[in-house]
DNA sequence: ACAATACGTCAGCCTTGTTGACATTCCAAG
DNA sequence: CTTGGAATGTCAACAAGGCTGACGTATTGT
């Protein structure tokens, strides 16, 4: 109730002092690091970094996407992606397959052992944030998404709800 | 009510899809993205970059702090960090005091310009902040900073609640 | 035939992380 | 008092992963 006056609608203009509003900066600061800070330990085990923890990520997440796809979501050049993703095809990560209708795309696909680097990694992230739901509660877990969402500029979020209904 | 089943202790196993926990990911990536773009676009203007922008907010938020003390707080190599302050003492942002009962101590202070340059930073990103808090609602908010709490390691929970408290 | 698109690559730059070596300062044990 | 170790901070060199710019190639669509 000390937090700010307004209605649920969220609708009602917060007083909201510069304080409590570090308070939420240094907070996302802090959480975001921990947020990576597991992933990031197993990857330098292993010579990659968080650029390709993304890739593999998204990839996962989409399979068959093509690059300039890729590109879009992660916001970097195509030289930068690239780099990454040399390495993850090298290292049979990550297959490449030429697009049937359109020969000039390249498909992305995860292969077997990419599949296990992904799950291992993005096991580790969940495990995190299962625990942080759980302790918080449903409750704090909608207000948690709420404000993200709400904090996202309109490309983000326009991404962020392409990839929440996994067959579109 | 969809989103698992729980009470407000948070204390019951909630069911956590990894659909869910997905999303969630997903959320802390494109909202971090977004929350750190506004200070990056007026720093790239002027040839700094994150880690100054870290380095000026945690001197402002603690004048007269150690370099060690940064050190703990950043979580980087000193190396790394001096390299950030020598630029900002150079150009006359910060200002280094060496320490009265221990000399081997520098003790940090912003500048005039470097309290400019700060305010300016952390505007960009309190405005966005205020933004979606105002968006999301008061509930929202509280529920926001539970879970991010949560998902702090012991060691950045203990900075975060240091840092609470101004005058503790 | 030609312009636009999708992708890859080379070269070179910047920021920001790393390790290793080193100087200064403090403090405590001899 | 001196001396050695610990703490603090600086300099040098290197790597990851961003960036821009220029260019080459294959493919598509007008």
């Amino acid at each position: 109730m000390a937090e700010g006056q307004g209605t649920e609608s969220g609708q009602a203009l917060l007083f909201l002092t510069d304080e409590q509003l570090r308070k939420g900066i240094e907070a996302m600061f802090f959480a975001y690091r921990a947020f990576t800070a597991d992933p990031d330990r197993i990857l330098t085990d292993m010579a990659y970094g968080r650029a390709h923890h993304r890739a593999l990520h998204f990839i996962n997440r989409s399979p068959g996407t093509t690059v300039t796809n890729l590109l879009a979501i992660l916001n970097v050049t195509k030289q930068s992606l690239n780099r990454v993703l040399r390495t993850l095809i090298e290292d049979g990560l990550v297959e490449s397959r030429v697009g049937t209708t359109d020969k000039r795309e390249r498909h992305l696909y995860l292969t077997e052992a990419g599949a296990v680097l992904e799950r291992q990694l993005s096991d580790a992230q969940r495990d995190r944030m299962r625990a942080a739901y759980r302790t918080a509660g449903p409750a704090a877990v909608a207000g948690f998404r709420q404000v993200l969402e709400a904090m996202m500029d309109d490309e983000a979020r326009r991404q962020y709800d392409e990839l929440k209904e996994p067959k579109g």
